[in-house]
DNA sequence: GATTGCGAATTTGTCATATAATTCATTGAC
DNA sequence: GTCAATGAATTATATGACAAATTCGCAATC
């Protein structure tokens, strides 16, 4: 009966290509659907779709609806209840580290805003896991710290992606904190760094960067937690103050 | 046909009780006691079973499986694949900012190693976030931060909860940073702060704490970020050193 | 013997429909 | 006016069927 994939939207873009390469099944699909538009302020006045209104909707089963909620659900994004409905939940329920909806909400406003409220909670993350990481890191930690060094002096001299070397030395610093809450700010980090480069990609001062960089690596090797943190507050303040001089 | 609930249980304890008294549906039954065994470590060796096996041991139909199962995939817990079945993620995936998860890992181990974990990161949040409030709070949250420091003085005399009083105040903190990232470790704080007195009981140096917590709250009245930042450290540095004291 | 191709089996993914449980609104009796 | 009974709406659960994807074994070929 049904040959063509009904996927299909009303008010976010339609996301058909990346349905497709991502291989995405028709719950994953709904879920960004949902998720985007949630985020987007979509619903705001309006009430929750029921069930069947949004199965109806986007042409799938009821089943496929209902998982889809029940993951958002499981995000903090909604509250169902019998009869009632289903609800938005504010955004101070929204979990914030989870991955999909830090993209969603970069899918919203990449603003500038955002960025500044990511490295706000960067600048109380990372110096400190800087010190935790000269604490605690084991010998192979400390050869992945090194790597990713490396790798950002490769991008100097344009044989590796400054974006990618970058992410990878602060996420090297995040896993040696051995400190597994800490290792939850991976997607966030990433997503920051991401972000940044759009708005003041003109901060290619990365030499004074990898100056700053190899500091923190010198010092989680000594094991001195205090001069790790300072070198790692140093790399976060500069960025902070790009950003909020962009506003200013 | 069938009348009584079967809900019942396989290795991890039965918590019908606790079902009845929160009116919990099967599904967030299911998905209590699945969480509850992968955090700890009940399906280390053995394959997760899959969603026929997983309704017939527990007696509940398919749907349930699978939504439950969906919402831990959301949590990063699991991952479903066609075929491959459901297998169960490394905890580094697992969303360790997530309610449900900070309880099933409190319920696993409410051990000295986790709760340092968590002050671990408290002292990097914590301090932080005074200095934000100090810059960011409004008038409201002003009275909300001086409400739980009123609190905390009612707790002296006994006129008031002391744990209660105590995560009021560290909330009230969070929120006037005016950073929904920061207002996201509400769960958290209030997990370490009820864990924490099961390990510290002694620490009923209470006179000496209100102290600390009123500059907390005079700096951020005064709009002092630095004096924030410091009081709160002290605060948090104080709670951890207790706790590594119980260690060595 | 190694590799490729094909088909069967397994498991999650999706659909459709029916029924239960819960809660809100309305109506009616007192 | 208050309270209880009734009904309606919506999510929750059950059931059975089929689709899709992936693994595995087997066979055919080189």
């Amino acid at each position: 009966m049904r040959r063509i994939k009904p996927i299909t939207v009303g008010m976010v873009e339609i996301d058909l290509a990346e349905h497709r390469k991502r291989k995405l099944n028709r719950t994953q699909t709904m879920l960004n659907l949902l998720g985007k538009t949630i985020v987007s302020g979509g619903y705001e006045g309006v009430p929750f779709p029921t069930e069947e209104e949004l199965s109806k909707t986007h042409g799938v089963s009821r089943s496929v609806t209902r998982e889809a909620v029940k993951m958002l659900t499981a995000k903090g994004l909604v509250n169902a209840r019998t009869r009632q409905g289903t609800t938005v939940q504010p955004p101070s329920h929204w979990n914030m580290f989870d991955a999909d909806v830090l993209r969603w909400l970069l899918d919203r406003e990449p603003s500038l805003e955002l960025l500044r409220h990511f490295n706000q909670l960067r600048i109380a993350i990372e110096p400190e896991a800087a010190a935790l990481a000269a604490i605690h890191h084991t010998d192979a930690q400390m050869l992945l710290i090194e790597a990713g060094l490396a790798r950002m002096a490769d991008a100097e001299t344009g044989a590796d992606d400054p974006l990618a070397s970058d992410i990878a030395f602060h996420v090297s610093i995040l896993h040696a904190t051995r400190n597994p809450f800490y290792e939850q700010f991976e997607p966030m980090v990433a997503t920051a760094l991401r972000t940044s480069i759009r708005f003041t990609n003109a901060i290619k001062g990365h030499s004074a960067s990898l100056c700053d960089h190899g500091a923190v690596a010198q010092a989680v090797a000594d094991r001195d937690p205090a001069m790790a943190r300072e070198a790692m507050r140093k790399i976060i303040g500069d960025v902070l103050e790009l950003i909020d001089d962009g506003t200013a």
